[in-house]
DNA sequence: CTGAAAGCGCTTACAG
DNA sequence: CTGAAAGCGCTTACAG
């Protein structure tokens, strides 16, 4: 800036004014600036200006995630960078894969490069610890989890009733032995279909068998073993739900081995690209991942703008979508 | 860090020293610093020190994609994440939905943010702008697709080979009216996909035949509608070859629509989450998004550390993964 | 409308 | 080992 200032042979403060687009300033200067810039191939240097701004603001925004490869979380990625955009914001995504070191690592990694705040998919059981960045001025908007012990706003989806939903489906046409296969329990999101899936068996007086329930199935091939041990019981489930799209995934390719998919009931929650391809069609519980970006990041660009109310909880709605799969009756 | 060094009753000098670990610091003041560091909640401004060191990097990159929600950009993502992560490098993600004007905005503004260098997937078709950009220190390697005028790093699949091999199958087993379905053709990929189908046709001594090749098929639906119309002509192709993962997919519901499944043959390019499961399974040449990304994040960081040898370009093989589609005969 | 000066939060020679 | 001072690239009152 002072090379340009010198070869446009004006001030500093006048480079400034050019460079951030003020109208006060003398259209002639203003060209010789503008012509300088291009010569000397100037770029303005954002962290130093934001440095020195009164708003102090970088533009940018953190986004933590579970895994920026899983649909899930891309979709959502996605989302928010669109809503970001619209306002010239970037967004630093990253992966917490289920780690709570690698979240307060990031945010205090994100926090000193002073993103203006930040949309989490939180790995830990204990968000407090972001009570001193807030009260420092950051927002924090949580997306898919609550957040835990800390109140803040949170988008997330209708989990225990899209879950209770599927499952009633299957109730509703006679299935009584449905075996539940569930991400890893300490993430709320698995506790809450979970909950789902009891309160379905409850309406229909059904008590829940723990041998047929399986909780902290990560992977698709975890999800895709362990539905294969079930699915060989003597007293094997008619019918499977699984609550995350890689456990759901595990499911398919274990009935699939097994030449089942025609007889074993399936609902999945979340829904995967070539569902309906599938035969039987896959039947899921869709949630909306975009709409949760969109609405994170509304409700963060809004607190950015100063919005002091309280914090909300947004609940997106999910969407039972019958293919087939979950259709299938149990055998008589 | 004012406040800390007046808690601690030191100078800046010293907290500076302890914040960033020098060895050189008396036991006692560390501690001081450390607790007042503690006392105040104390975050260091990154930013700020940038501007002030020697080597002034940010230790950000830059990472521009086609689309981050797009499943080959995302296991792109994550693995350049993933080899950032092990040197304590964040990076900063944007999609560029093939917008040429989107890849200039966003490396101008990330420039502005002194990103440390860039991994692009290119949108427009002439790179040589940021020749002002690397002369002023910032290095660039181009992933998925070469740079154009622009001498640079790359690390591109093996397009041309791959699409060949996958159409030499399909004439390798008698198809001889083989349709081609692809992206925008100013995608520098579609364009060797296109000249390896080419080339296998000319092997097998086939003339192509305009009238079936589809160009500039850039969704699902849109290639959904291609195939379907150039399936119901009187002359239809026997066999069907998609440059893309959402064309592929469109390619698969239109066969799907016309109960054509079992009859057309088809191979995708690009391997998709449940193409094993499908009836027929759909053959693909399967690439290594994340092989790419590494790769190219590997040698972005290899010129942070002062590589200064020629440019180079790696080239990734693509693999074919018969799975049934891609192995239907024509009709006799 | 324009410029000189102070200062954002930090690091780094330079003395001591 | 420690501190005072200069300065990274910028913005912003403050005079003129």
């Amino acid at each position: 800036m002072r090379e340009v200032a010198a070869l446009a042979d004006v001030s500093l403060s006048t480079v400034s004014r050019v460079v951030n687009g003020w109208s006060n300033v003398d259209p002639e200067l203003a060209e010789r600036v503008h012509r300088a810039v291009g010569l000397l191939g100037y770029q303005h240097n954002f962290a130093a200006s934001a440095l020195r701004r009164t708003d102090g603001k970088t533009a940018t925004i953190g986004l933590l995630l579970e895994d920026v490869s899983n649909p899930f979380s891309a979709t959502l990625h996605r989302a928010v960078e669109d809503a970001a955009e619209e306002r010239g914001v970037r967004v630093l995504a990253a992966s917490l894969d289920e780690n709570p070191e690698r979240e307060r690592e990031l945010v205090s990694s994100l926090v000193a490069r002073r993103v203006d705040g930040f949309i989490i998919v939180p790995a830990g059981e204990d968000q407090s610890y972001l009570l001193v960045e807030r009260r420092a001025g950051t927002p924090f908007v949580f997306a898919d989890r609550p957040p835990r012990h800390l109140a803040a706003d949170s988008v997330v989806a209708d989990n225990r009733a899209g879950a209770a939903a599927a499952v009633a489906q299957l109730t509703g046409i006679g299935h009584r032995r449905i075996g539940f296969l569930g991400d890893l329990f300490s993430i709320p999101t698995a506790q809450e279909r979970f909950a789902g899936y009891l309160e379905a068996l409850g309406s229909a007086a059904i008590a829940p068998d723990d041998a047929i329930i399986l909780h902290d199935l990560h992977t698709a091939e975890a999800a895709e073993a362990a539905a294969l041990t079930l699915l060989e019981r003597p007293d094997a489930p008619t019918a499977l739900f699984t609550g995350q799209n890689l456990v759901t995934i595990g499911g398919i390719r274990a009935l699939r081995q097994l030449a089942l998919e025609h007889q074993v009931a399936h609902v999945g929650f979340d829904d995967l690209v070539l569902a309906d391809i599938i035969q039987p069609g896959l039947s899921v519980v869709a949630q909306d991942s975009g709409e949760i970006g969109r609405l994170a990041a509304e409700c963060l660009f809004r607190r950015l703008d100063g919005d002091k109310g309280p914090h909300r909880t947004l609940v997106v709605p999910t969407r039972f979508i019958a293919r087939g799969s979950g259709e299938i009756p149990p055998p008589r």
